[in-house]
DNA sequence: GAATGTTTCTTTGTATACAGAATTTTAATT
DNA sequence: AATTAAAATTCTGTATACAAAGAAACATTC
């Protein structure tokens, strides 16, 4: 196996660690390292040693193990049994699964969320959405992620399923990182916009069928776009998402 | 909070391992958990000590604590930072909840496998199903049972998504222990054939919106039976499923 | 007797230790 | 030089040790 290098994805994690006192060293080991993973900033296929990263991370194999085991249990990592771990690669397959189970499942939030409506909700996702309006014409990219990642967080929210909630803001996360991508699609950001309002307008209408298929055609959409820039980058040279 | 009552639970634990060999303690560990759990041997609400379990269990705190991680993840357990784990209630929101997950992510199954029909998963289908109807009539649960979930398996692995099937397949073991109420609603079982044999008929006909309509419609009635037969032995005495 | 402060005890969180499996290196043999 | 056997090394899996957080018990004050 590889012995790919780690040395300097590590370097912030004390930083990182200070700002985040009284959060288990277990859970902010965790957090970083599915960052690293998800942000590719550990090379995909590398072996990971549980001493190693806790001298990285200085701090003992208990609390490294315990987020390894998280991070396996999410599939960022693959387990080979008395092998250790290894990181895994998310290949344009495990994109296109994930963008699939985001469609169907904000699809259902979307349609619960029509067809129980709170005036609070609605109000939250129409000023959002013209925050986002005006954070795109000012080409404020960063303003604009974050909109939008709470815009869909007040969708998931209201399916009132926890379950649904949880697993969504865990895929959203990976979602965040290809809209990096999707984004550089001429014209994608408009529509995308585009989609969020019609989507918005079905919940308005408390029409449940109209905002499941909005929902998944945005998520759709999205994909198409991924998939797009991702054969792109493969023409152009090895570039690897 | 409560020091309910867990002395039994664990009785067969050591037959239990000894059957797995090279498993690792920790996956046994989990697995005889979550099924303890799922199967309500251990009282909800009870407080977890890991060194009462890793006692019980002949292990040491760390594979113990492993799996509780593990349980944690999946919301079988709840942690409190520094006071442990607490067994969590399955309320009947939560029991709705699944079913409604289950409804989505099998009607996207359903419609991928229906849009790339192949003929070897089509004929396992229909064979089981003939298997199943043959059950039903010689009234072995047991068996029926088994194809039921054998059938489902089916769909899950047919959409070629790998976290779509983990996850249903886990939501799975949930409804299979539903299935023990749903089942004593008069007629339930052979409703619930028929729309097996509906849904086979969609995916032979290759039409990916009626399988996702029909497989949601069979969770869906599935749930519904639960709730009847939920309120009924709230009626009934204080039954807890 | 209620409210508050102090001590003790329990139990988690993290560190370390040790055994044994898998792998690599080294040595020996042909 | 290639092949195999043995030894050494590495790293996981599990056990145990220890520190400190939180809860419970107890004492103290009003």
């Amino acid at each position: 196996m590889a012995n790919n290098d780690v040395n300097n994805a590590f370097n912030d994690f004390a930083a990182f660690a200070a700002s985040n006192e009284f959060v288990p060293m277990r859970e902010l080991i965790y957090q970083y390292m599915r960052d690293a993973i998800i942000k590719r900033k550990l090379p995909a296929g590398g072996h990971l040693v549980e001493e190693d990263l806790a001298g990285k991370l200085k701090a003992s194999r208990t609390p490294v193990r315990e987020a390894l085991r998280k991070l396996e249990s999410e599939g960022l990592v693959k387990h080979h049994r008395r092998r250790g771990v290894e990181v895994r690669q998310l290949t344009m397959k495990d994109a296109a699964d994930i963008y699939d189970m985001c469609a169907v499942l904000e699809g259902y939030a979307a349609r619960l969320m029509a067809e129980n409506v709170n005036r609070d909700d609605l109000e939250a996702l129409q000023n959002i959405l013209y925050e986002m309006k005006d954070s795109i014409d000012k080409k404020n990219s960063k303003l604009e992620m974050d909109l939008h990642q709470k815009w869909h967080f007040v969708i998931y929210a209201a399916c009132r399923n926890k379950r649904a909630e949880t697993l969504l803001k865990n895929y959203n996360d990976y979602l965040q990182l290809f809209r990096d991508y999707t984004l550089q699609v001429p014209g994608r950001i408009w529509n995308s916009w585009e989609e969020h309002e019609r989507l918005f307008r079905a919940i308005e209408l408390q029409d449940g069928n109209l905002a499941e298929e909005r929902a998944r055609n945005h998520v759709a959409m999205g994909k198409e776009a991924f998939l797009i820039r991702w054969s792109q980058m493969l023409n152009d040279d090895n570039y690897q998402v």
